[in-house]
DNA sequence: TGTACATCAGTGAACGCGCGTTCACTGATGTAC
DNA sequence: TGTACATCAGTGAACGCGCGTTCACTGATGTAC
């Protein structure tokens, strides 16, 4: 098979082309959303034509489907990485917090607003499942802390999501907790709805945090 | 000072077909996206020709914008309605929940990934702060739980944005988080992230609910 | 090392499109007397 | 009730723009012998 690394001067320039347009296509996508995304605009920045770049991208989908797949990859190897370092689920939502902060958009394109009728390719969502996975890792050796909730109890009939996880239902019931409650968060954060309002979404990120791992009951 | 009614039959008319702009408009967002709103397009969906409906808006930012402050408007409206049903906060949570369903791109309108640049004019943020204000309230009523947290003492010198409202800084940090984690969970929700996951979303809502209004220590 | 050929990056012209917006105008509706 | 005038909704032509995308072509880079 060939080996995803360039091995002639070729194949190492096209990359280094591609890497460039996808560079310019994130700046372009934090200064106006990634809505505005224009290819001709690529190319002028990079003083190319703009007919040039279609020997890199198929079409303007097609630079933005790639560059979701580029989000999701760099979230689920940051994640990846924290786990690998022995982080435990404060580590992992610390890394993602500072991932999201590093580039709103970026973050926004994972897990914002969606674009209706869009959807992704079958890779991307399998990467969606390896970032599911490495937060239900983290979730599964937290010590099950309580009698089973209601709804944990719900979840023992509704794991198909997570079939091949052996995650018990207390943690699956915190995996999505945990997920949906930072995304509250850091999601609001972002979009500014905090601006002029006096306080550090960085204390409320952390004492949500705090409470998803000390929970009652 | 000009009543907001139509009085005259012109008046009425000009209400009217603006109306009908905007809802047009709300189809096209419900269909492609805030992004992908066209006023030539609307105008032809209306039978008109594009430059007519400079008589109803003065440009499509203007449009946007007024889209934006009828969902905001909406909103308030529908919590105000609730809350002087005499409904708590679990009712409230409900009423933004079916608000949320019932049009998905328009709660991306309000809470969604913003526009880079984009401030909002300052009666649309005076909404948002009706809209918080209702919320306060429902959490001020709620008797007070338990020991105050490290995050409720920080609230209490951080709370300028609720400088004229009267809740203790428990009600604070529990409207914090009934936003948060609501929004958390809605905007996954309709952005299509649990979908093929086997899991019912009003579930989850309802036990995040449960656990805002039992909340521990 | 040199020559002949194939590959491929990039160009410039062109197409068609739909957009937002302006402008001078027509024709209908409303108002004043 | 009727006439004279003002208001204003809507039209059609036009402008300029930038977009995505195609195509035939040039010129540089790499490959084979």
């Amino acid at each position: 098979m060939a080996t995803k690394g360039a091995n002639t001067p070729r194949e190492r320039y096209r990359a280094q082309v591609r890497a460039e347009v996808m560079e310019r296509a994130w700046e372009q996508i934090a200064t106006a959303g990634a809505s505005a995304l224009s290819l001709n605009a690529i190319a002028k920045q990079m003083g190319m034509s703009g007919p040039a770049l279609y020997r890199y991208f198929a079409s303007r989908d097609d630079l933005i489907t790639e560059l979701v797949r580029e989000a999701y990859r760099s979230l689920a190897e940051t994640l990846r990485t924290a786990s690998a370092a022995d982080a435990d689920l404060a580590g992992l939502a610390h890394a993602l917090r500072d991932w999201a902060l590093t580039d709103p958009q970026r973050y926004f394109l994972v897990y914002g607003t969606p674009v209706p009728g869009y959807h992704a390719p079958a890779d991307i969502t399998a990467i969606s499942s390896e970032i599911m996975t490495t937060l239900l890792d983290a979730c599964t050796v937290l010590a099950p802390d309580g009698a089973s909730t209601p709804f944990g109890t719900y979840l023992e009939g509704h794991r198909e999501w997570a079939a091949d996880h052996p995650a018990p239902p207390e943690a699956l019931h915190r995996f999505l907790t945990f997920w949906t409650r930072l995304h509250g968060v850091l999601s609001l954060e972002l979009a500014g709805h905090f601006t002029g309002m006096d306080l550090d979404p960085a204390l409320l990120f952390a004492a949500e945090l705090d409470d998803l791992l000390s929970p009652r009951s």
